[in-house]
DNA sequence: CATGAATGAGCGTTCATTCAT
DNA sequence: TATGAATGAACGCTCATTCAT
């Protein structure tokens, strides 16, 4: 009966899971964490209120699943993408074209994550997933430091001066504020950095 | 009676307007816009939570005020300092240190305007204030390229990437990332956007 | 405007409370404590649930203090009423007088303070009352055993099969099983209790 | 297959039962009616919670029976031993003895009796089975009146008495309020009673 | 017979807003 | 103007009961 490893019973899990997650994106990128109501979910997702709970124990905690599902989806993606760049030129356009098309398909999840970084109360492991994307960047930089295609830039502030960049490009299309395409914009963000950053 | 076109009673409501909007500062800075109760701004600003509603009619307009009037005072700043810049370096060098500046002294405001950012049911005047922002910088680039100081950049994405730089140093020092100096920063910035828009 | 050392509010706020206390007596002694909703007792009381609330901080909170006002008012009146006997075999008849005729007037109460023997998880304070009430008892038989009284029985236990006849008996009158009248069965309890202890 | 008159399936049946009663019995004892779930009597009796709903179609029900198991088997217990008794004075100390010991050897189950006490939605089948233990003593009290061994005393309300006697004597040892031994708890309610009762 | 995932009614508590004083 | 007691809608969470497997 067992399949793949998953059994029936597990296989209607999963699927159960995915779709709160959805309902969770949808819902709280739609009202913000406060604004949320678990009956909105439930019924979103198709289910009713007290099976919620039981796949997640707290409101908090189905949010933070929303949260860390969609972040962990993205460092993955973003592992994957730079590290089959050749070059580190390559690697930033990696880094930034993977974000945009990524949060380009998950306007939603891009509402959550937006929003919790103004969050008073954010946890320290939300910022670990933070850190966990400036690694991916400080190693790119410092990899293109030892072969001196860079200047020699304080690593971590660059590395947050990129973050910050692409995020905002991110938000801006998000919220309707830039008109071009996506490609333009990737190489708009790619050209200033790298003319911020380049030997001479 | 009436002194500088203001009578005592003007008088009184500016005083405790402004007595208010600190509270205000200091309490949605703490809790957020959901976790603050109004019991908590009366109770700091010292007054009665109905005498609160004689000056807002709402949570949300008290929210609203404590959020425009540190960003007009914000931009106020801004136009000041950037306008007694000689030169389009000495401008941006002039935004980026105001910006910090103003916020090194105003944390609990930098968090409220931070978090509106992800704030989904933000209001158009908001981006409005923010716009005016990126206008000043707007401004600032399309003089410098007039005077071939900076390469063919797009004005408004350009504005925005210097806007978002700005915003994000800030949020890391004020959460704590950054151990650099304000003026170390300041350079930092200024230099890493100067490189990435320059003439060669 | 201060009146009697109290001032308007002070009534206001007494007489509230009293209400609260009334109908909380109510509801908690016809559905027990788990059986009686917060609103039953709002709208009992005639006030709005959230009122309760300025009042109370929680259910439990009203229903300690239903349950304590009534108790601390059944031991004052004990304590009156004991104390103005002037035999032991007075102040036995007192004692057992006073509780029937009390409880006979305040059934709603005896509702909710005979439930709270069986109550699992009764606080501390609860017993305290209790034996406030066994103490007064104890005082009787000491002083009848020094005046020989009564024959050699040990306190403690005395004091206590006293005090559960006494409310076995208005058990059995609230819930109908006993006809006879108050009187009547306060000589019957009063005879077998002195009968079981005088001596000879 | 039949054996006994009871089928396999009988046999079956009873186990469970009696597994259910008694994990209804800690668990009721434990967290009195409204504080126990269902899910954890079925945990508690190694059975899942859909399999309860075979045996009892509802949460009462379960109580009930763990209510009424255990009095009949008082009930058979008292009538057996004061049966076997040779004289009223006799039968009175079996009495109190066979409940005291019965108690001390299922402390559970004398938590949900005597929280049953106070139950506001007692219902009448309880009070049967009170007055059969009721019945129980006024059969012994009218044969020792006929044998002129206790004065002309009200049967009804002094079997009520000697009833409550017993019940407050077990209810003070399980609670910790009595250190005597049982036996001597025994012969001071015995004592109590008989002086209480008897001819002289 | 046995299971345990799913249900949804129900409840305690909070808090923005109102209004009589 | 200033107060703060009163309001009641709203929400997170629980748990007895059901039912498809």
């Amino acid at each position: 009966m067992p399949f793949n490893g998953k059994t029936k019973h597990d296989v209607v899990t999963e699927f159960r899971n995915a779709e709160i997650l959805a309902a969770a994106h949808k819902i709280f990128a739609e009202n913000g964490f406060a604004g949320a109501s678990v009956e909105a979910i439930a019924q979103e997702a198709g289910i009713a209120k007290g099976t919620l709970y039981l796949y997640y124990s707290s409101k908090h905690e189905i949010y933070w699943a929303a949260l860390t599902s969609g972040l962990l989806a993205l460092i993955c993606e973003l592992r994957q993408k730079v590290a089959s760049a050749r070059t580190a030129e390559e690697g930033i356009r990696a880094f930034i074209a993977t974000k945009l098309l990524f949060f380009e398909q998950h306007k939603d999840f891009f509402q959550i994550y937006y929003a919790e970084f103004g969050n008073v109360t954010t946890q320290k492991e939300f910022h670990n997933l933070l850190l966990d994307q400036i690694q991916i960047l400080k190693d790119i930089l410092s990899e293109a430091w030892k072969q001196n295609k860079i200047r020699d830039v304080p690593v971590e502030p660059t590395a947050f001066a990129i973050f910050d960049l692409t995020r905002g490009a991110i938000a801006q299309r998000l919220l309707g504020y830039s008109q071009t395409s996506v490609q333009a914009e990737i190489s708009f963000l790619y050209d200033f950095i790298w003319k911020g950053i380049a030997c001479q």
